[in-house]
DNA sequence: GTCTATACAACGATAGAC
DNA sequence: GTCTATCGTTGTATAGAC
């Protein structure tokens, strides 16, 4: 989980380092060490308060107080209210895609890559929670290339889910009638980990029970041979 | 279907009429004849408006186009804005509710309560579609009481799938270690039917036959004897 | 690079004529 | 029961001092 984390550069200043060039141009400050520290105060303060009442309700002033920056000083790292969502869904959205692309290792046993997928996205979704989070809430509100591109790379993830299955299928491992809707649903069960935050906290179950838990339905959903027993030897 | 839209009394006149004696004692205008009429546009208009950018970013100015009711007239029928989608998730509420009560039947065979609360369930969210999306995605506008009931509500229809769950393994006929994560994986896979309305109607996915397909999965999760059978049997 | 001050459009909401 | 006209507020965004 740790060698995770920094194997994809997915938090503290390296990470929002590479956020910052990603679009410094659109910046007007361009001394990185303020941009990088203040960019990273605007994205967090965004979150706490759009994920809270929602993005449209969060006015600019209460950003402004929230990070302790004035309205004006907030126009110097975003060009507006809506290019500061754009960007952010922008920003998952890249990493996303670079680690996807990683996940597909096509010499792996299929039990393997599906293992590989659930938990590199699982991984994925609990160390940038409130990116996905907000992502999943306020795509409504960006513009429509930006909606498609964000269900494109729905059905991408989904398509190496059906794949990983299908190579199962081939070498007999596994039955399904229709890998298409069994691969919806475990995309599904994956994003309740940050939808439904609230009742795996209640339930009090952990990031690996959960992984796991969904490994192994959709194993048996495959009619896979040795599901009962997978359940103690990957861990 | 259609029985089942009328045994609930979920569209229509007598639909709305039902609506709006809910919440006739919050509105001035009191002839019910034109009371329901207008209620009925307000509230499609709003789905038709909040489902496309977002509640919040819906002025009343955009519903009184949208309806040809002036900015004046809107508010003999409602309190206030926020009002709006507070009636809105009221109603909801209510007749989930009213419909999951009913959908414990204790002396139905596990599978068949499995079905039946499946089938119900996925018939409430098919007629009632702009209502579950709009609740979904504006729960965050609401006040945290009635946010808690939403999550209490969802917590209620967990337990009506682990108690049929539990009252399948009692029999011996199911096996299953953590029934809560499968009946949270269940309610998930159901609101996928009005949260990723797109990815079906892409794949071409019929109601029944996703409902099917739930029922399936859960039953091979529940390592349940008929599992393969039960698809033609059933229907 | 950050602030204060301000522009001005759009918002929700209401009063009062009809 | 519905409209028009208008109130006061709040929103995003910018200009210009420092």
């Amino acid at each position: 989980m740790e060698a995770f984390k920094r194997a994809w550069t997915l938090e503290g200043e390296p990470f929002w380092s590479a956020v910052f060039f990603m679009h410094q141009d659109k910046m007007q400050v361009k001394n990185p060490k303020v941009a990088i520290f203040n960019l990273e105060k605007i994205i967090t303060a965004t979150f706490k308060l759009a994920n809270a009442k929602g993005f449209q309700a969060m006015s600019l002033r209460d950003l402004s107080r929230e990070t302790g920056i004035s309205m004006g000083g907030l126009y110097a790292y975003i060009g507006s209210k809506n290019d500061l969502a754009s960007v952010i869904e922008g920003v998952l959205r890249t990493y996303i895609d670079r680690v996807i692309g990683e996940l597909v290792d096509e010499d792996l046993d299929p039990v393997d890559r599906l293992q590989a997928i659930i938990c590199g996205e699982i991984f994925m979704i609990q160390i940038m929670n409130p990116w996905y989070y907000f992502c999943y809430m306020e795509l409504k509100g960006l513009d429509k290339e930006q909606q498609q591109q964000a269900m494109d790379l729905e059905l991408r993830f989904d398509s190496l889910l059906v794949d990983a299955i299908q190579s199962g299928i081939s070498k007999g491992q596994f039955v399904c009638e229709k890998p298409t809707l069994l691969a919806a649903s475990v995309t599904a069960q994956l994003q309740q980990w940050h939808l439904k935050h609230w009742k795996f906290k209640l339930h009090e179950v952990s990031m690996e029970e959960y992984a796991e838990h969904i490994l192994e339905s959709m194993l048996r959903c495959l009619q896979y041979e040795g599901a009962a027993r997978s359940i103690g030897r990957r861990k």
